[in-house]
DNA sequence: GGTGGCATGTAACCGGTTACATGATTAT
DNA sequence: ATAATCATGTAACCGGTTACATGCCACC
């Protein structure tokens, strides 16, 4: 199993491919149609990343003619793709992800249940609660002692930052509470 | 007044070196240490970044020499980079980065009122809060419309970027408070 | 006198941005 | 017909990542 680098893009593609087959297209109308507008829809990321992973055998493109038919070339995973996929989702929650932000921390945990069983996103969000509760105070702790040398705004924003992690870690409860009500 | 685009880590270098002439070793430590540390404090970013922005006489680096001191550059805005780096601060709250993520915004923000007047920083977070009272309630939407169509995972992490939001719109409404209360 | 931290840099690589390009199909 | 949209692609550019490289100073 090689493991090259695969970009946060191109997980999105593996995941979003993973619930749905999907022509380029199809993939560029999603990041910029739904909440997954954080990523690009422009073709001159999507194309080359779809051939990236089709290079790397974890995808594969099929063109679908068609009388009367717009030309389209759609991508599925194979078992590899799909290999890599979960080995990406099951990694475990550092502390240091947590840090520099939780962008693909939700996209993981996004695709968690339809890829592997439950326990899998249980897991993840316990280990996702402990290290937000671990994190919150160190950062409460830098507002404190920082106060007086911070300008008003880069306090607030500060302030802002960590009432978005303090969000996260009430639902990261509620989750829990979800899947808990759920078996 | 040319206009080469300046990447966000060379707007938070602008900004960092406006409140204090720092070398890129201080720098570092503050992306290594701080908050701050969503930035990478690699020397193969930090560096290069600076040659950049001295190239386009926005810093000015001066090496500072001394009997028994360790060679280190200190690099100070002139007035050209304080103008870049007012023009920045004072561009227009735009849907699209509120869609994209906050955290352009957050970081104008925490440099604000080092820069500029008081009205700015306020006028600022009213512009948030219509964006973000505007895009919270078509998120909503989102999330009951596919509320069937998405996998449990899905539908929660949109839940946690939705809080997220709402946390953000919570925090314009205290923020403009503080404002308010110091006039 | 050697280890470890201070301090600055360089170079290859890679992927996302931006802009351009093409052709087919549907709608007016 | 012709404009808009579907659908896929390419190429130059740029900046961040990773890894390597250097030398000085302080400490023990």
């Amino acid at each position: 199993m090689e493991d090259e680098k695969i970009s946060l893009l191109g997980y999105a593609l593996l995941g979003l491919l993973y619930i749905e087959p999907s022509s380029g297209y199809d993939l560029r109308k999603i990041f910029a149609l739904t909440p997954l507008r954080t990523f690009s829809d422009s073709p001159g990321a999507i194309y080359p990343a779809l051939r990236r992973l089709e290079e790397r055998k974890l995808i594969r493109g099929k063109i679908e003619a068609g009388a009367g038919m717009r030309r389209r070339k759609t991508y599925r995973l194979n078992s590899e793709g799909i290999a890599a996929l979960k080995k990406w989702l099951i990694r475990p929650v550092t502390a240091d992800e947590v840090m520099r932000g939780m962008d693909e921390l939700l996209l993981r945990f996004a695709f968690m249940d339809s890829v592997t069983g439950r326990s899998v996103p249980v897991e993840f969000l316990k280990a996702l609660g402990r290290e937000l509760k671990s994190y919150i105070p160190t950062l409460r702790e830098y507002l404190k002692a920082q106060e007086s040398e911070l300008p008003i705004s880069g306090r607030l924003a500060l302030e802002c930052g960590v009432r978005g992690y303090e969000a996260q870690l009430r639902w990261v409860r509620d989750a829990l509470a979800t899947y808990g009500s759920e078996e």
